[in-house]
Formats: C-alpha cells, structure tokens, sequence
DNA sequence: GTGGTCTAGACCACC
DNA sequence: GTGGTCTAGACCACA
C-alpha cells in the first residue's frame, strides 16, 4: 500500500479499511488484522495504525474486544453509507452546482456532463 | 471575513481574490490593497497576506510593482477560468460520478440532482 | 453471557459469581462450576475463568479444595455485604452528593430523585 | 499536578480543563496553554497533552485556531453540564437506587443519607 | 511561535 | 497473543 502526500497515513489507512467494508472485502463481525501485523504489513508504526483504529471506533464503524482485537460492527456499512449520502447531497451537489454557474459551462457541455451521469 | 478550519487561511486569502476577480470587484491592473492594510482589516499576520499573495503572484494571477504594490495580471480572469474549467472537467465532473456509482443512487434522486444542475 | 466493554472480562465473571451468591443462587459451600466448564459455556478463555476466582479467593469469597473444584465460603455473603456497605457510605454517598452540588440540581428535581431512592 | 494510577494521564488532563472551565477558572474564547508549555509545566510527553486536547476537540468544548493555539468553545459549560446531568440522572441515580435495594439499607439510614444530600 | 503527524521503542493490563 | 498508554524526539505546515 502506498500513500498520498496530501492527506495523513492514519486517514488513508481508515479510509482504506472502510473501502474494503463497502467492497464486501471484509464483513459484519470480521475481525481486523491486528494493530502490530497491520503495522508491519504497511511498513508504519503501529501508534500510526491505533490512531486510524481509534477513528473508525469513534464512529462507530468497529469495535472492541477486550485482548482479542477489533472486529466490524454490524451496522458499519449503513453508517457508512449513511454519512456519504448525507454529504454528498449536502455538500458535493451545491458545490457542483455552484462550481457550473461559476464557470459559465455552456449548453452542449452541460448535456455532455449529464449524459456521463445517467450511463 | 470568517475562516474556515478546514483551510489554511492564506488559501482563503488567495481564494478571496480569486472571487473578486471573477466578479469583477477587482479588474485587471487594479491595485490590490497592501500587505500591511489587509492583515489589519482581516486581523490576521501579515506574514498570511504575504503567502497569499505570492500564491497569487506564481499562478500569474496578479503581479508586483517594486515599492508600489499587487495588481491584478491582464490575463488573471482567463487564466483562472481555464485552470477551473480544466480542473472541473478532469477532476470534478469524473469524482461526482464516482460518488454516484458507489452510493446507489437511485433514478428518482438522480432525476431530482439532474433538475438542480439544468436551472 | 454478554460483556461491558469498559470493564475487564474476568471482573465481570467475579462480579456475576457474587451476584449469584448475594441472591442466593449459589450457597455457603456450592461448588462452583469448574473452570473448564465455565469457560466453554462462557466461550472465554480458561485464563480469564482462572483470574476471576482468584479474584474471589484473594478476598476470602470462595474457597479452593486442591483436585476438586472452588467452594463458595461459609462467610461469603456476610463479607461481600460489609464491603459493599462501607463502599457505600464512604465512597458512593459522598460522591453522590458531591455531584448534585456540581450539577446545580434544582429543588424540583432533588425532590424527585428523593422520591425514587425512597421507593 | 500529580497524576492517579486508576485512570490515564489524558484523560486527567482533560478532565482537569474541564473542571477549569466550570470553575470559570478560563471562560469562553480563553486561549489554553500550548501544548508544549503544558507538556512542559506538568512535566509530561507533548503527545500526551494533544491527545487530551484531541479529546476536547472532538466534544466540542473547545476550538482550534490554525497556528496560533486552542481556545474554549462558546458553548463549552452548558455542552459539558448536558452531558454531565445527563449522565447523573440516567446513570448515576438508577445504580445509586439499585445499590441501597442490594445493600438493604434499612429506615433510619436511608434518613440519614437523605438529610446529607439536602444539605 | 503554534498545532499535526509520525517513528521507535517501552511498559502495562488483559485474554 | 491482543490493545492502550506513554515517552523522546523528529519533521512539517501554518501564522
């Protein structure tokens, strides 16, 4: 695994944990590979890999056993989802639209956009 | 001016400009207002102004009269709707899509999206 | 067996031995069930069974007959209730109190929470 | 400030701001010591210090200007007094009722203990 | 100066 | 074995 420049280590490694409960790569109750292993996997320091942990537990998107490990919730992917949805209505959309009436995109390019969408 | 957390402020700054000039608040060889006159109305260190500027002045969206001051490069409405256009067009428009796929959108919802986009 | 997160394994199986006793599930001089058995039907590890009847021994709860198994202690109740009690009024009383201060709990509602303690 | 063994330095430190705070000792909008320099004063790991921040942060009592320190929110006091009675009455008294039924307090104890919390 | 992230390595409680 | 906390020290972006 390799890492952006432009967003922290500890962010993209929960991201990535959270893209592979989307993909189905790992499910409900799955347990996570260990704080340590995980480190060595990805050649980081394990605080590197709590502190992306400690996140997602934050959110509700695993949890904890007691000296055993972490383990994805059972809701993790409709929180997931859930969130995204939420912002991308209220985030991405606006901006979207925004950012179109900014640049004065014509007619034609518009339909060109909107055909892109609806395939 | 308020500033946002999730941005550095001399980005803000830079940005801030930015809107000025598309809205024609400031043309071309307009005369920013000084280093030292913008950090005191916005409250913030002049050494922010400065980095905001010289973000300006490397994208040649303004230039700089020795002794004198910041103005606004000829070119600098052009040369930032390109940059945005081409940025929406390769950046934006292929994420928004993306989003789009991963959440499921249904065609209601996406029929509603499309209704915002085309006002 | 369901377990508190914020509270560790073998406390909680300790705690429940006591609860047992203090409802007189379990008397003076009952076997405990063993720890083997007690872990499978936990599904914990024998380990953790181990720590909370020693546990238990340590404070002269149960008692141990080497090759045969733990033993609930004649004084078992009498000494968990002394505990417990002291505890009480030295520990919980006060920061009870201490927290209706701090939380500027009103007339109104003091009484109603007398109301509750007093049923 | 000295530290107990029972619960993590972090934690302490924040929960010490917190107490600071509904002791109005700092009010709203009160930059808090750097974190260096509280690392310093009590003699403990910077990490540690931004890690309580960290906690602070997340519960929203207390903000973040960028590069220039932490400050307490607005709304700091009442979010952690809702939280604090929140926890009192749905917590606190239901266990403190649960404890005086397991314990058996008789009559004139309970008397007792209500003149105490009238106090 | 400020916070934010990361590494290396340690020690602890718990399972 | 697991996670949880902490130290010491580094480097970075930002004001």
């Amino acid at each position: 695994m390799e890492f952006k420049e432009q967003q922290s280590i500890f962010q993209q490694i929960a991201e990535h944990v959270i893209q592979q409960i989307l993909t189905d790569e790992i499910k409900a109750n799955d347990k996570l590979s260990s704080v340590r292993e995980t480190a060595g996997k990805l050649g980081v320091n394990p605080n590197t890999i709590m502190r992306a942990y400690t996140e997602l537990l934050n959110n509700n998107i695993i949890y904890n056993k007691r000296g055993i490990g972490y383990f994805v919730s059972e809701s993790a992917k409709t929180t997931i989802l859930n969130k995204r949805k939420k912002d991308f209505l209220t985030k991405d959309v606006p901006m979207f639209i925004g950012k179109i009436k900014m640049l004065n995109i014509n007619k034609q390019e518009l339909e060109n956009i909107i055909k892109l969408i609806k395939k």
